[in-house]
Formats: structure tokens, C-alpha cells, sequence
DNA sequence: TCTGGGGTCCTAGGACCC
DNA sequence: TCTGGGGTCCTAGGACCC
């Protein structure tokens, strides 16, 4: 199977549509005020030269490259570009698309000349799009996606059984799809640092600190092991989420309560737009400076949007006064449709 | 003034039931 | 009386991904 990944897919769309912005530092990220509290969505590779990356302090990047051009997140841009690719993909003869992302998706094609087909499908999404993209090959969804950064720029890599450890091995396990700075340092509290190490351990030993399901997951992370199956079902969301950070922390109750009333309002216009109940309700507040809570509950399965406000402002009381507030969140969870296969997930999908 | 926004899934622990 | 064992549901928290 190949994984195939826009190269730098924000800033090259943006170029896109600004020529002139061809072969300069470009950084996306927030409403382009790096005066604002906001964080890189994507720096162009003249832009990753000075050290800036996605996630990164807007205002930090704009520091670090004085000279960029800063531009605010287009969100409509990206998906009417990202669904022009997504259809040359799924226009390939007898291939599956699943995909992870604006700018991501594993493609599933029989072949015996992989490399020639990844070759075509590059060709075809820069003619119909004048993007770049790299390919991933894989015995696995997990070798296809590693693959893919080899790759990089424009390039095409092949992961198997076969190389995987020649090529992985030596890599710290933080490399691997799934492993985050967190269980990268309690692997090496363990003693296990590099992906052959990962390999090589006994699942058994992971699971009294990962638990029954991570604790098999990642071991059979660690030899490139996983799905093999491309899985095209169409994604159904669980639920909404809007959130917000505020450029002024907030400490006045009528004014948080009046921030959770307008994240209501969204919540309830992406769910309103799915046509399904909701059926939980979960608050999220970031006291300053970086203290997130969560309060949740589930909420009798309604379609009311005064009912399921009215649930929010439950949860909105619990909040503790006084303390300075920088982030409120709200997520609703939905009911799922009956016919609805556990779909795969960009992170699991490797399950 | 250093830290977005939208997602998914797993785990632990308490409540409750038989 | 001094405390079973299995199961489910719920909430809070954690981790990861794009």
C-alpha cells in the first residue's frame, strides 16, 4: 500500500494563489498577527531553515525569521485544494483511499512495480494540482506512513519486513507513528530506547505500564507490524468541539459564562449541520497559565439545542471562580449512526 | 505575556449491581 | 462480623495525530 503526503500543503497553497511568494520564508498560523496568541500551522521549507516548525509560538516565529510573510489559516483554501487531491487519488484505476487528513491518505493498489505506480500518482496529482507530494511503500499501514518521510521532498521510499529494522532500528522509538515525547521517555524508563529495542521486547513486559491494548500496540509497533487493509468507509464524526483561546486571560463570571454561551452556539451549528442527537457534553478550561480541566457528563439523548445549552451552563458552574481563565472549550458527543463500522481514525488507523 | 483548534481512543478509579 | 468477585457504566485525565 503507499502513503501518500502533500509536501509543506499549506504554504504551498497559499504560494499557489500568491506566486510572488515563491522561494520566500512563508509561515500560516492564526489570523497572521504574531502579536497574537496563535501557533504555526506551517512554515515553507525557506521557513524551517531558521528552526521554525508547526506548533511553535507564531510570535517566537516571527522572531526567528524577521523577514517572513506571515499569513492567517484559510481553513475553505485547504479543503477545496486537499478535496482536488483526494480525487485524483481516488481516480487511480482500482485503488482504495483512506483519508487521514487535509493533506494525507493511504492508497491501496495492487501492484508488482510499486515505485512505478507511486511514480504516476505523483505525476498526476502535480499536473491536476501543481502540488507536490512524496510517497511512502508499505507491507503495512505503519511502514507505508514511516516510509513517507524518507521520502521527502517530492521522493519515494519503500518499508518492509524486509529493511525495516535496517532501516528503523537505530531510530529512537519517538520516530515511530503513535509515539509521542511521553511514552518515548517511559520506554526509555523501561530501557528501551530505540526502535530494534521496541522490536525486540516481550509484550507481556509493556503491558503493566501501558496497559492490556497500548502494551500489545506498541510492541508490534516497534517491528513495523499492523494492518495490512486500506479501509475506505466514509469517517462519521463522534462529535464537535470548538474552542477558544483568549488574547486576555478572563476572570469575570458573566463574561465566562457569556464565552461558554457562544462555544454552545458553534457546537451546536456543527452538530445541527450532522442531524444527530448529542448524548454527552464535555467542558475544557485551561486555567492560566497551563492547568487544563475537563468536566463532563453524559446528557439524556436530545436534539434540543436549548436543552443541550442548558446542560452546558451545568457544567460551566463548576468552574472554580476567581481563577484567571486563558481556554474554554466545549465538546458534544453525538450518537452514531447504527450501521456505522468502527471506522479507523487518523491515529488507529493503524489498528 | 510562549503554548491553536479539531479530532480519536485508552486507562484508572469510583459507583453500582448481582 | 472488617470486606468475595465479576461485570458495567460513568467521569476525569492522558496521549497522540494532523
Amino acid at each position: 500500500m503507499l502513503h501518500v503526503d502533500l509536501d509543506q500543503f499549506i504554504a504551498a497553497v497559499e504560494v499557489l494563489r500568491r506566486p510572488e511568494l515563491a522561494g520566500k520564508p512563508v509561515i500560516v498560523g492564526g489570523r497572521g498577527d504574531p502579536s497574537e496568541r496563535a501557533v504555526v500551522s506551517t512554515a515553507s521549507y525557506e521557513a524551517r531553515a531558521y528552526g521554525v516548525g508547526s506548533g511553535i509560538p507564531l510570535r517566537i516565529a516571527a522572531r526567528k525569521v524577521p523577514d517572513a510573510v506571515i499569513l492567517p489559516v484559510d481553513h475553505e483554501a485547504y479543503l477545496r485544494e486537499s478535496e482536488k487531491v483526494m480525487a485524483v487519488l481516488r481516480s487511480q484505476p482500482g485503488a482504495t483511499v483512506q483519508v487521514l487528513g487535509w493533506d494525507e491518505a493511504f492508497v491501496g493498489i495492487d501492484s508488482d512495480v510499486p515505485e512505478e505506480i507511486a511514480r504516476e500518482l505523483q505525476d498526476a496529482v502535480l499536473a491536476e494540482t501543481r502540488l507536490h507530494c512524496s510517497i511512502g511503500i508499505g507491507d503495512t499501514l505503519v511502514r507505508a506512513k514511516v516510509a513517507t518521510g524518507f521520502g521527502k521532498p517530492a521522493g519515494i521510499f519503500r518499508l518492509t519486513e524486509g529493511n525495516w529494522l535496517q532501516v528503523m532500528g537505530d531510530r529512537p522509538t519517538i520516530d515511530l507513528w503513535g509515539i509521542g515525547a511521553k511514552v518515548s521517555r517511559r520506554l526509555a524508563s523501561l530501557g528501551i530506547t530505540t526502535v530494534s529495542g521496541l522490536a525486540a521486547a516481550n509484550p507481556a513486559d509493556l503491558v503493566p505500564e501501558f496497559g492490556p491494548k497500548m502494551g500489545l500496540w506498541y510492541a508490534q509497533l516497534g517491528r513495523g507490524e499492523g494492518s495490512r487493509v486500506v479501509d475506505d468507509t466514509p469517517w462519521v464524526a463522534r462529535g464537535h468541539s470548538r474552542e477558544t483561546t483568549f488574547q486576555r486571560d478572563l476572570t469575570d463570571a458573566a463574561d465566562i459564562d457569556e464565552a461558554v454561551r457562544v462555544l454552545a452556539g458553534h457546537v451546536l451549528g456543527d452538530v445541527a449541520a450532522e442531524g444527530r442527537p448529542v448524548i454527552g457534553l464535555t467542558l475544557k478550561v485551561r486555567y492560566a497559565p497551563f492547568t487544563t480541566t475537563t468536566y463532563g457528563r453524559k446528557i439524556p439523548e436530545t436534539s434540543d439545542p436549548e436543552a443541550v445549552l442548558a446542560h452546558a451552563m451545568e457544567l460551566a458552574a463548576k468552574i472554580e471562580p476567581g481563577r484567571p481563565i486563558r481556554l474554554l472549550g466545549l465538546r458534544a458527543e453525538m450518537t452514531m449512526p447504527e450501521d456505522s463500522r468502527q471506522g479507523h481514525t487518523p491515529t488507529r488507523s493503524g489498528w
